[in-house]
DNA sequence: GAACTCCATATGGTCAACCATATCGAAATG
DNA sequence: CATTTCGATATGGTTGACCATATGGAGTTC
């Protein structure tokens, strides 16, 4: 016994209008294989569906119940097309996304709004970790995507696009000297406590760091190592050091820390975030690149 | 496209297996035809569920959703087959029961309370009304079943199950003289008013008592009719008439009356509960009635 | 009782589903 | 480069699903 969706049809057609000849009529057949067609199905049910009276047939119980399971049935085939086909378009489905802590007040939350928004079938699944990490973690496929803020360790067959490009700024203290600036040259920190992002979570930044004040002419005395951004924006806030940051984080402004433009123009002193993924990413995932490609126009 | 159980099947044992000649193997047959099946189904959603890498097959996302869809499909097909064998076996589904007033308190309770022990699956929906109303709604279809006190106005057609035999004893108020006494002869009361169910509602019962007064040598002054149960037992609590009623009443003890059995043995001061119901009553309902008899063997 | 209604049965034809065996082609393996 | 692995393709056969027309048979109606 098979429920075809015809068979299913026939069945609820007849159910309606109680009248093999009728019912034959609107689903466009004859009444001998409708007949036939119907008593296929309570053979394979073993159970009567109508009752055959004079003067035409009646649903039993279990003929009415099974007008109210054909209907479901074929609405659940329905829908369960529905949801396949959204799912291979990438509106529906699971993307399992990974970013560095450093991204966690500005970028992440605006991707994340942006996606509920436009895409509301997606659940976005979230993962902090370091670069190199979220890096093996999409190679391995663990994760679909993963936003990072330095494209460095990205060597081989996964596929990078950057999507943001910012200034590194100066991050003070309120009490430091030259918080109230308008602008300041890196050699002015010459003799600052720097905290900077450690070299696992993110090297590139940690790196530039370091070449940017060589430029400058100096080598900073570095206080602490900070995993994270609030363990960065911590120190600073505390008084205990300056550190050089993506100008994004103004956006989230933080008790105590002052943000100053730098009056150099080195590359070093530029960073980017970018989207990390397989070359053979699935819909959603290119779902939500060009979401964040359109955002970046806006 | 039809979504046989065959095919899901085989999408399933795919999706597990992994593996084209595995999954064949495990299907009983030979891997060629699955690959067509597989491809058919494919074609049918307009969708790719599998990414046919070297080395074996691994599930796209929409091929996963698809798993999980059709595991549902085949879960609600199976179990649209079950609850339909039920509703045809009767233990499943609605049944409609009519009562009157005056077993509210008693039998039908007791019913209902066994119905739901012994036939969970079924919905009794009950409905109060007279007796003449109650037949004639299982007449025309509107009731499957209907409990009444008397089965003189079964005539015809239906069919008619006794389920209960019990006396009509005296209820009188708790002031009454003769309240205390372990049993009295009816013509004790010949000077009391009287409380009479209205004889629309129970025709059977109001005309009994009459014709055992009649017996008993005098006319009953009739001080009030009543519709339901509690207004026949109001007049009695209130001290305002006695009653003539089913014993089964002593069941509710209600402040302010005393039911006294009376000596004499007529047939009049007997009476019957009955369920009614049209000969071709469905696999519910028959389960209802053998319930109902078991009860009344134990 | 003749005509009619309505569903069941009988018979036959078409076609797609389903399966098998044999073979191909691509990629990985040693 | 030969071999192996694994899925796709080619070809052919069987079967059941599905439909049509013609007919039967029970019950109703005039």
């Amino acid at each position: 016994m098979e429920f075809t969706r015809r068979l299913l049809e026939q069945f609820l057609v007849l159910a309606e209008e109680k009248h093999f000849g009728r019912a034959a009529e609107r689903l466009a057949m004859s009444q001998p294989p409708l007949s036939q067609a119907i008593q296929r199905l309570e053979r394979g049910l073993e159970v009567t569906l109508l009752d055959r009276g004079p003067g035409g047939i009646r649903l039993t119980p279990a003929g009415a119940a099974f007008a109210v399971e054909a209907r479901r049935l074929l609405d659940a085939q329905s829908a369960a097309v529905e949801r396949v086909r959204r799912v291979a378009r990438g509106l529906e489905g699971d993307v399992r996304v990974g970013y560095v802590s450093i991204l966690s007040h500005h970028h992440l939350p605006r991707l994340l709004r942006a996606a509920a928004d436009e895409l509301p079938g997606l659940r976005v699944l979230v993962h902090q970790d370091t670069t190199a990490t979220l890096v093996d973690m999409v190679r391995s496929g663990t994760l679909d995507l993963a936003f990072i803020r330095d494209p460095s360790p990205v060597t081989d067959e996964l596929t990078l696009r950057a999507f943001a490009d910012e200034r590194v700024v100066a991050a003070l203290p309120h009490e430091h000297p030259l918080a109230g600036a308008d602008a300041i040259a890196l050699g002015e920190l010459h003799a600052d406590a720097f905290v900077l992002p450690s070299s696992t979570t993110l090297p590139g930044l940690a790196a530039q760091a370091q070449l940017a004040c060589r430029d400058a002419g100096f080598t900073p005395r570095c206080r602490a190592e900070a995993d994270d951004l609030s363990g960065l924006l911590g120190y600073i806030a505390a008084g205990l050091c300056v550190g050089l940051l993506p100008e994004d984080l103004r956006h989230f402004p933080v008790p105590g820390i002052a943000f100053v433009p730098l009056r150099e123009t080195s590359p070093y002193l530029r960073t980017t975030v970018a989207a990390v993924h397989r070359p053979d990413a699935d819909a959603a995932v290119h779902r939500l690149l060009d979401l964040i490609a359109r955002q970046r126009n806006q």
